[in-house]
DNA sequence: TTGTAGGCGTTATCAA
DNA sequence: TTGATAACGCCTACAA
C-alpha cells in the first residue's frame, strides 16, 4: 500500500551488512559464499521481501532469461498448445516466454520480432521458415539463439513436422477408398509453408495416382470453421462436385462437414472430410473426423529444449523432424458408398 | 553471422553526428527534434539496424511497456482466447505480453507471479480474486498495475462475470425443462473460485426451486474431457442417477456426453447436459451443447485496456462486469421425455 | 533545438 | 571468502 520505494540489492546488503557484491553473489553462486553469511542475507532479502530487478539484471549480465516466441495466432488449439509445453519446459530451466502474435502478417511478424529483440529476449522459436530477406537479416543481425517450428530451414535449429507427407497421407487415404475426385480447401497460400507443402503433397499423392488437381478443386480460405464451410460451399457448388474433401488443418476440414450437413446431405456418405492437425475437438464432433496427426505439444517441448541446449553451449544447430500418422475415424468412407 | 557487437545508441549518436541525447529523443519524442536531424538520425539507425535495448530503456526510464499474464493454463481455448485478444490491444499500444502459466497450482502461480515482477512488468492481469495472503503481499508491495479477470475483489481492478449466474442460468434451464434430479460435474473447487461460484449458483437454483443438490449428485473432476467423462461415469453409476448434468466448464459437459453416449445411450434423450463457457466446440459436437455464454475475448480487451487506463494514470481502480447468457441446443430437452 | 552529465540496479573484474 | 569499482545502455533533468 504505502509508496516504499522498491527494495534493492544495496538494501539488503545493509541490511545483512555486507557488500552488494556478496548478495549479488548469495543469488547466483550460492556456492561461492560463506554458508553463515549466505543464510544472513537470505534472510535478510527474505524479511525485506527483495526482487532482484530483471532489466538491471539483464543490462549488466547480458541475458534476460527470456524467450521470444511469435506465432500466427495464440487461439488456435494448435499453438497454444505447444506454447503452454514449451513454457512449462522453459519454466523448469527458469526462463520465460514473451509471446506475440502476427494474424499470418509477415510484416506484422518482422515486426514482432524486433519489439521481442529489443525487449532483450535469449532466444526466439518462430513458425515456419518462410519469411522476406529483411526479417533474416534482423535475425541474423540479433545473434540470438532461434529455432523454427512446424517448417524448417538448415540455416537455423529447426523442429519440423513433414507436411508435405501429411498431405499425402490424408490424400493417399481418400484414393484407397477409391475417391478419384478429391478437393482441398486450404489456408491462404501465401507466407504460410505449412500450408503450401501440405497442399503440395495432396497434389503429389494425386499425380501418382495418375490424377490431377485442378484450380477449381482447390479453395483458398481463412483458417477458420466459416473457410471451411464456405470453401466446401463453393465445391458443392461445382458441376461435377469432389466425392471428398481435405482440409489444410482440421478447423477447414471441420467447416467443410459442418456445410455439407447443413445442405441435409450426410458425411462420409456424400462427402468423404480428412483433416491435418488431430486436434483436440476432431475427436468429439460427428462424424469424428479423419485426420493426420501432429504432435504438436512436442514440438513445444523441443523447441524449448533446442533453445536451451543453444543457450547452454551445448550443441549446435540441428534440425528435429518429428513423426506424423493418419489417424482413420468417422468422416471417411469408400468411394461411390452412396 | 558476424559476431557484430550489437550496435548501441551512442554508435547512432555518432554515425548521425549529434549526441546521444539527441538520438534517444528521436525515439522517444520525435516531435521535440528538428526534422532535419530527425531524418538525419533515422536514416543511420535504419542503416546500423539499431535496435533499443530494453534491458537499458527499462533501468533507466522504470517502465518496460510489457504486462505480464498469469494464467491456469494456455492449453485451453478459453485462456488462449482471451490472451489473445489481450495481446492484440495491448500491442496496438506497443506494449508486450508475458505469459505464464500455473496449471491450477496456487504456489505456482505465486512463483509465476514473483517472476514476472522481477522481470519489471508494469501491469499484471490474473484469473480469479482466490489466492493466498501471501501472494496478496508480493502484490501490493510490487506496486504495479493490476487486473483481475473472470472472478474479481474490489481491491483490485476487474473485468468479471457473474459465474455464480452462470450457474444459476445453466441449473433454471434444466428446472424449466422439468429436470428435478440434477447433478453438476465441476473442477477441482480449490483455487478455483470461477468453479466455486458456477457451483454455488447451481445449488442456489436449486434451493429455490425447493431441491437439494445433495454430495452424490457433485463429482470434482479435472477441467478435461476425460474428468468429465468420468465424472458422468460415477453419476450413471447411482441407484439413482440424474436425468441431467451440468459441467462446469464446456469441456467436462461435452466429457458427459461422450460417457453417456459411450454407453449405448443418447443425450438428451437419456440424459440432459447443459455446459458453461461456449467455448467454439460446443456448437459443432453432437449434439450441440447448451451452454451459457461467455464474453471471453472481450474478458481479454477490457483487461489490457484497463490495464492501459491505468498505467496511463487515467482512472482507478475499476470494476466491470460483462453480460452472460445461456444459448439453447440441443443437448438438453423435456425431462421424461425418455 | 541540442548537448552534458549523472544515475537506474546488477554483474563482474580485481584486489585484498 | 569478501569488498571496491567499473561497466552495462539508455533516459532525463539541466544547461547551453
Amino acid at each position: 500500500m504505502a509508496f516504499n520505494r522498491r527494495i534493492k540489492l544495496l538494501d539488503v546488503a545493509r541490511a545483512a551488512g555486507v557488500s552488494p557484491a556478496t548478495v549479488s553473489r548469495a543469488i547466483a553462486q550460492p556456492e561461492l559464499v560463506n554458508s553463515a553469511t549466505l543464510a544472513r542475507v537470505r534472510l535478510s532479502a527474505a524479511r525485506l521481501g527483495y526482487v532482484p530487478g530483471g532489466a538491471a539484471r539483464a543490462l549488466a549480465s547480458g541475458r534476460s532469461m527470456t524467450i521470444g516466441a511469435v506465432v500466427p495466432t495464440l487461439d488456435s488449439p494448435i499453438f497454444a498448445r505447444a506454447l503452454q509445453s514449451m513454457q512449462t519446459e522453459l519454466s523448469r530451466h527458469s526462463f520465460q516466454l514473451l509471446v506475440a502474435s502476427h494474424d499470418y502478417n509477415a510484416s506484422a511478424e518482422a515486426e514482432a520480432i524486433r519489439i521481442l529483440l529489443a525487449r532483450g529476449v535469449d532466444g526466439l522459436m518462430l513458425v515456419g521458415a518462410e519469411r522476406p530477406a529483411a526479417t533474416w537479416q534482423l535475425l541474423e543481425g540479433a545473434g540470438v539463439a532461434v529455432v523454427l517450428t512446424w517448417c524448417g530451414d538448415d540455416r537455423v535449429s529447426s523442429i519440423i513436422v513433414d507436411n508435405e507427407k501429411a498431405g499425402r497421407l490424408a490424400a493417399q487415404h481418400l484414393l484407397n477408398l477409391g475417391h478419384r475426385r478429391i478437393g482441398a480447401v486450404v489456408g491462404a497460400l501465401q507466407f504460410n509453408d505449412r500450408q503450401k507443402a501440405r497442399l503440395a503433397g495432396i497434389r503429389a499423392a494425386l499425380r501418382a495416382a495418375g490424377l490431377d488437381l485442378p484450380d477449381w478443386l482447390v479453395s483458398e480460405q481463412p483458417l477458420t470453421l466459416a473457410g471451411g464451410r464456405t470453401g466446401c460451399s463453393s465445391m458443392l457448388g461445382l458441376e461435377q462436385p469432389p466425392t471428398a474433401l481435405i482440409g489444410g488443418i482440421d478447423m477447414l476440414a471441420i467447416g467443410c462437414i459442418e456445410e455439407v450437413h447443413s445442405r441435409g446431405l450426410t458425411v462420409p456418405k456424400a462427402m468423404s472430410v480428412v483433416g491435418i492437425d488431430n486436434i483436440e475437438m476432431s475427436a468429439h464432433i460427428f462424424p469424428p473426423l479423419t485426420t493426420v496427426h501432429l504432435p504438436v505439444a512436442q514440438i513445444g517441448e523441443a523447441g524449448a529444449r533446442c533453445l536451451l541446449d543453444e543457450l547452454a553451449g551445448r550443441g549446435g544447430k540441428s534440425v528435429i523432424e518429428l513423426p506424423i500418422e493418419l489417424v482413420s475415424r468417422k468422416s471417411s468412407a469408400k468411394a461411390g458408398s452412396k
